[in-house]
DNA sequence: TCGGCCGATCAATCATAGCC
DNA sequence: AGGCTATGATTGATCGGCCG
């Protein structure tokens, strides 16, 4: 089986200096949702959107009607709720993925039987 | 605007530290694989066996540390050389008795 | 070549557990 | 009890790879 073989620390074999692995310096793209000196609208550059109740409740019970979008129905939604599509996008995305995950952890396997207080 | 934020108030109420054996087996893992602490799918599994935990606790286990580790890593210095050495030793251990058994096999 | 999806991960944050 | 840190979980968004 393949190994680790990563490098790009200062030098030193010091048996006992945990060194400095690539892993350890990946940052990420700050988000560009919208823009950053777009057009006008006062829309957050480089955060993390709080997408409000309102917007939650309808995109999940967009979700239960149909698990993927069409482009139409895309468009659609992200207007009335006013996100931009690939935001729109994104979340279908990552709620497919919250799906699965609790399908698959639907017969757990964690023995945790514990005492109810 | 603060008030709703109450918006699911759910499972992540009650959450629970896993034991101080799992988390042993967990740091065992990330600091023996400092230089990659990214466990495959197989790998995974078998420390959510050894560990009695979801597949996904460890996956949350591992990104929640590898943030935080690097976040910060003099705060786990301490932490890391602790386990180095715990490896180091079970590692000693292993060669003599490989040693011990390469004895007694090749006369 | 372009856009959507998947799987994994990041990064910031939430809410609680636990120590002092 | 009150405050602060440690920690597990959640989630909008990114990264790289695959595919039509």
């Amino acid at each position: 089986l393949s190994e680790d073989k990563e490098s790009s620390c200062s030098s030193e074999p010091s048996t006992l200096t945990p060194r400095t692995f690539d892993w350890m310096k990946v940052k990420r793209n700050p988000p560009k949702t919208a823009k950053v000196s777009e057009l006008g609208l006062g829309a957050p550059g480089g955060l993390r959107t709080n997408f409000t109740t309102r917007q939650l409740t309808e995109l999940e019970k967009e979700f239960h009607f149909n698990k993927y979008l069409s482009r139409a129905r895309r468009v659609e939604i992200a207007a009335t709720l006013e996100l931009n599509e690939t935001q729109v996008k994104i979340w279908f995305q990552n709620r497919r993925m919250k799906q699965k995950k609790r399908e698959r952890e639907g017969g757990r396997v964690p023995t945790a039987p514990s005492g109810c207080p | 605007v603060m008030i709703l934020r109450s918006r699911f108030l759910d499972a992540r109420r009650k959450r629970r530290n896993f034991s101080k054996q799992a988390t042993e087996i967990l740091n065992e893992y990330f600091y023996s694989h400092l230089s990659n602490p990214y466990p495959s799918e197989e790998a995974k599994e078998e420390l959510a066996k050894k560990c009695s935990i979801t597949v996904s606790q460890v996956s949350n286990w591992f990104g929640n540390k590898r943030i935080r580790y690097k976040k910060n890593i003099g705060k786990f210095q301490e932490e890391a050389n602790l386990y180095a050495a715990k490896t180091a030793v079970t590692a000693a251990h292993a060669v003599a008795a490989a040693v011990q058994n390469n004895q007694t096999n090749s006369p």
